[in-house]
DNA sequence: CTGAAAGCGCTTACAG
DNA sequence: CTGAAAGCGCTTACAG
């Protein structure tokens, strides 16, 4: 069976070479100029023009070289992703939604964790954004939630789109988690269940995310007559052994809880590990909420009820955000958590 | 305080805007070719020439633009990891690992999963390696397995570097784990504490790792005179799923094990699962070891014995690997790994 | 040891 | 709607 006799001809012309612009051009018998109108889909080319060219670039398979492209434009195809320090499952559904968005778009993601806490990590995030010239950048958690970051980016008119649980920046530029929200959901259920006596283990009180999460547990319970009196509630670091410390002491007290709501997962596995050794049972004894529906949430017995986030969409939007050319669009910008029951919870003792 | 004079001229010759190639050729009074040879390290300069242009793009903190450096070169300064679908953990270690490598190397990592059981996979790499122009790819387990992806690199002239349980290619491209090191680690540790009723919980039988791990622990069982019966080896999935249908299999055995062995972390809290529920506490009336030493390891109770791998070391050793000029260097290609003793293991009841 | 010319594969700015 | 010229910031190939 014969090809098409106009593939043959062209791809015989290359002979195993990848086709350029110029290849294109010649074959198609029009200036490199229109091929690059059609690359870039400029409305400035006749129908039956582009129709020809794009049958071409598909025949032998022609596809723009990013740096070649990248640098004309003075811009790069690349989106980076930045990043403190946020737990390795956060991180990879991250970059899983963000692969997502960027399939078949001609963008790469290219990875940078930072540290937020040395004093010149800004310098380095500019350093890497102007050398690469990317094209934008994704702020994660905690970086997200750092102003001088996003002014800096701004300044070098970088585009960026920042995961916070609030409204931090304009709605294009941002992916709203609303962490208050879970916080709340939380004190209902426990609330329900016919829990009086709460704490909380928040996360350290410079992330944005561990006051939503505490203030939206507090409130909602406040709303229904329930006050969470100071002693009862600690700050952890988001770590397992912040949340074993926090545990301790809360456990320790003269009169305490029936049921600990905890800023993440991490913490509630801490809560767990002093139960375990004090014989506490959970839920009988104890009841306790975690945040982020880990995969460890299932791992621990009893498996723990926590709050899930949809980590992958909201890396995929984040991503999407950057590559959109108008503002206007139908990208949902927000993604809302959910409580998630399983069996750490039951009515207070 | 006045600034050194040189520095000043040169600083407000660019008035802001990033320097060239062609500016520090023309601050330096030299051409642009020597500026390229001292970018590039070539001998062929004078020491004095070499130090002035030095001196010169340090006080302008000139860098050259990888992207235009590359489309001369032909050949990207990105270098991709390309992986199947390891842990969270495990992806973000390697990451880690070769950002280390790569740190003020001027090149960046790209991250492409794949799907290693999709027809198509291989030539998605081969258009990612190709249109990107890596300078080489990182291949995670259970990718770095692939002959046929390694083959298809080859061809490509695309540098790699394979992170396998054993050596499968040639010294320069490997980093090797030594997984059946760790599984002879285990037997060893079981068999000091008396156990002789061993079972394995294995990988799938199609990782090399999986393979080398249940070797390895077989393999020295046997060399002390210690067999275990086929009944006592279960083929799982590395998922915890798969680890507490394989318990729940073993425990029903009419002769169960003292001690059980898993592939990964992940199975051996599938065995804690089980065991929780069938009320046979761990290590008084079972031992557990896991392998890899991932974050669940010390989440659950009691804290498990586990192979640690050193991930991060692996991932910098790959990365080190492909920025290599020649092939003859001091870096380490292989990584052992150790037993980390807990409290999941006693001797037999 | 150093440099002028041409080129990597695209786009911008200007014409028509 | 289309194209010829110049340029993005580097390197290669060739001279000297």
């Amino acid at each position: 069976m014969p090809r098409p006799r106009g593939t043959h001809d062209a791809r015989a012309e290359l002979r195993g070479r990848a086709a350029t612009i110029n290849d294109i051009a010649r074959l198609a018998g029009v200036s490199k100029k229109t091929v690059s109108r059609v690359i870039n889909q400029s409305p400035l080319v006749r129908a039956d023009t582009r129709e020809k060219v794009e049958t071409l670039m598909r025949e032998v398979g022609y596809v723009p070289d990013p740096m070649a492209r990248g640098l004309a434009f003075r811009r790069s195809f690349l989106i980076g992703m930045i990043y403190d320090n946020p737990t390795a499952q956060y991180i990879v559904d991250i970059q899983y939604g963000a692969l997502d968005a960027l399939r078949d778009s001609g963008f790469e993601l290219i990875v940078h964790p930072c540290d937020s806490r040395s004093p010149g990590y800004i310098d380095g995030v500019r350093r890497f954004v102007q050398l690469q010239k990317l094209h934008g950048v994704m702020l994660v958690p905690r970086v997200s939630e750092d102003q001088a970051l996003a002014d800096m980016l701004d300044e070098l008119g970088c585009r960026y789109a920042r995961i916070a649980a609030v409204a931090l920046d304009s709605p294009e530029r941002m992916v709203v988690t609303h962490d208050r929200d879970g916080g709340a959901e939380v004190a209902d259920y426990l609330q329900t269940l016919g829990h009086r006596e709460l704490a909380m283990i928040t996360g350290p009180a410079t992330y944005r995310s561990a006051m939503e999460r505490s203030e939206g547990f507090i409130g909602a319970l406040r709303r229904r007559g329930i006050e969470i009196p100071p002693e009862r509630l600690a700050e952890g670091g988001y770590t397992f052994e912040s949340g074993v410390a926090a545990a301790e002491r809360l456990l320790a007290l003269p009169a305490p809880p029936t049921a600990i709501f905890c800023g993440n997962d991490e913490m509630a596995a801490g809560v767990y590990r002093v139960a375990v050794r004090a014989g506490v049972r959970i839920p009988q004894q104890l009841s306790v909420v975690g945040y982020d529906d880990s995969p460890l949430a299932t791992r621990l017995w009893p498996p723990l009820t926590t709050v899930r986030r949809d980590t992958r969409d909201t890396g995929r939007m984040a991503a999407a955000l950057l590559l959109q050319n108008s503002t206007a669009s139908g990208v949902r910008l927000s993604v809302r958590p959910h409580l998630v029951v399983r069996d750490s919870c039951g009515p207070p003792a």
